[in-house]
DNA sequence: GCCCGATTCAAACAGTAGTTTGAATTTATA
DNA sequence: TATAAATTCAAACTACTGTTTGAATCGGGC
C-alpha cells in the first residue's frame, strides 16, 4: 500500500536525520534502510527538502499547539510566572511526542538541533511563519517573568536559550555517551531535558549587564 | 612563493568556512577565491581535513596558552573566584585574535561554533588531545566557583555553556540582522560575547535541581 | 476479465565533490 | 648558467549526490 511506503521512508528518513544530520544522510541510505525504492522518495514527496519538512512537521503540528495550551493554562493560574515555570511548560508537550511515535521526544529534539545548525534560518522562518502567533504568545510569557529586560535584551536571552537548547539536543548522544563512561550516568533524553530547566532558567532571568556597555549610539536611525 | 599560496589559501578559507560551514564550501571555492590553483590544497596540506586543522590551529594555539594565562592570573588573586570572573577571563584571549588575523576573534568563534556543530566530536577530540591540560585548568577554575556542583553536573553545566556560546556564534551573523531589523541594533561579536557572559554565568552557577529527580538508579553498575 | 490510474522499479542523468596525475614552470643551489 | 628540487597548472578520475525517465507491476472499479 502506498502509505506504507511513505511512513517507511518518514520513519527511516527522521532517524538517520536525527543521528547524521540532514546534509550527511543521502536519500540512498534512507530508501535502504526503509526498503524501498529510491525514486520513491520524489515520487511521495518531491524532494528532499519536502522530505526534511514533513519529518518535522509530524512533531510541530502536535508540538506547538501543546505548548500553547500549557502557556494559556499556566498565565490563567499564575498571570506573573516566574522564569522557571515557562520553560517548564515545554517540558510536557515535549515528553508527549512519545506517543507520536516510539522515543519521539528524542527524535525530536535532535532534529530540532540539527535543523537549526544546518539549515542556516531556514528552519526558524519556516516555524515563525508557520506558528508565529503561538511563538509571540510564548515570547510573551517570558517576557512577564522577566518585566524588566528590554525588548531587545529579551531577543537576545532567548536566542541564547534555544542555542543552549538546540546544542546540547543535537549533541546529546555525545554527551550521553561520556557522561556514562566518565560518571557512570545512564542518561535519557527526559533527563537532560530536567537538566536543562534550572539553567536556561538562570540564564535568561539573569540581570542584564551594564546595557550597551561598550556599543555604540544606537540612534543613527530618526 | 610557496608560502604566499599557503596563507591566501587559509585566510580564503578561513573566511568561507566560517561564512557557509566546512561541509558547504567546497575546495572549488576556496581556490577560486585565493586565486590559486585547485591542487594547491592538496599539495600543500595533503588533504581539506587537514586544511581544516590548520585553519583552526592557527588561533588555537594562540588562544588557549593565554587563557591558561588568564586563569593562573584570576587564581592567584582570587582563589575563590565567582563564576562570572572565570568565565569573564575568556574575553581578552578572544580579542586578542583581532592581533593574529583582521576580524580574527569573530572567524575563530564562528568557525568554533561550525567545528563543534558539524565535525560530530572530532573537533571536541581534537581539542581534548591537543590541549586537554589547559582544558582541565579551566574545568577546575570553574568547579572553584561553584563548588557546591558535583563533577557529573559541572560536566553537563560546561556543555550547556558550550552549547550557549558556539550555536550562538554560528548563528552570530544571522542573529545580528535581525537585532538590526527588529531592534535597530548595531551589533558586534565582541558586544556579542559581553552579553553572553551573564546568561552563561548565571546559568552555569544556577543551583541544581533535585539531582536524580526522575533518573532510574545508577547502580547496575558493580 | 479488462482497464486505468497509482505505484514500484532499475537505470541513467547531470552536477558536484575531493583527489590524483604528469607535464610545465618557477625557484633555489652550486 | 646548469641542475635539481619545489611549485603550479589544466585535466582527468572516482565517487557520490538528488532527480528524472519510462517501462513493469499492482489494485480496485466496471
Amino acid at each position: 500500500m502506498a502509505m506504507d511506503t511513505k511512513t517507511q521512508i518518514l520513519n527511516a528518513a527522521e532517524r538517520l536525520f536525527a543521528e547524521h544530520g540532514f546534509g550527511d544522510t543521502s536519500l540512498r541510505a534512507i530508501t535502504t534502510e526503509a526498503k524501498v525504492n529510491l525514486a520513491s522518495v520524489n515520487y511521495h514527496f518531491g524532494s528532499k527538502k519536502q522530505l526534511i519538512q514533513e519529518v518535522l512537521q509530524r512533531y510541530l503540528k502536535v508540538f506547538m499547539p501543546q505548548v500553547d495550551q500549557q502557556i494559556i493554562t499556566l498565565l490563567a493560574k499564575h498571570p506573573k510566572p516566574d522564569v522557571e515555570q515557562v520553560f517548564t511548560s515545554l517540558v510536557k508537550p515535549l515528553l508527549l511526542l512519545n506517543q507520536v511515535r516510539p522515543d519521539g521526544t528524542a527524535l525530536f529534539v535532535r532534529l530540532l538541533g540539527r535543523g537549526y545548525s544546518e539549515s542556516q534560518g531556514h528552519l526558524r522562518k519556516y516555524i515563525t511563519f508557520h506558528y508565529g502567533q503561538m511563538l509571540k504568545s510564548f515570547v510573551n510569557a517570558v517576557h512577564l517573568a522577566v518585566p524588566d529586560l528590554s525588548s531587545a535584551e529579551l531577543f537576545w536571552r532567548l536566542h541564547f536559550a534555544i542555542g543552549t537548547f538546540v546544542f546540547t539536543m543535537a549533541s546529546s548522544k555525545a554527551l550521553s555517551e561520556i557522561a556514562l563512561a566518565d560518571y557512570q550516568q545512564q542518561v535519557t533524553v527526559e533527563g537532560i531535558i530536567h537538566r536543562l530547566m534550572p539553567y536556561i532558567s538562570a540564564g535568561v532571568g539573569a540581570k542584564a549587564h551594564t546595557e550597551t556597555q561598550q556599543s555604540n549610539p544606537v540612534l543613527e536611525i530618526a
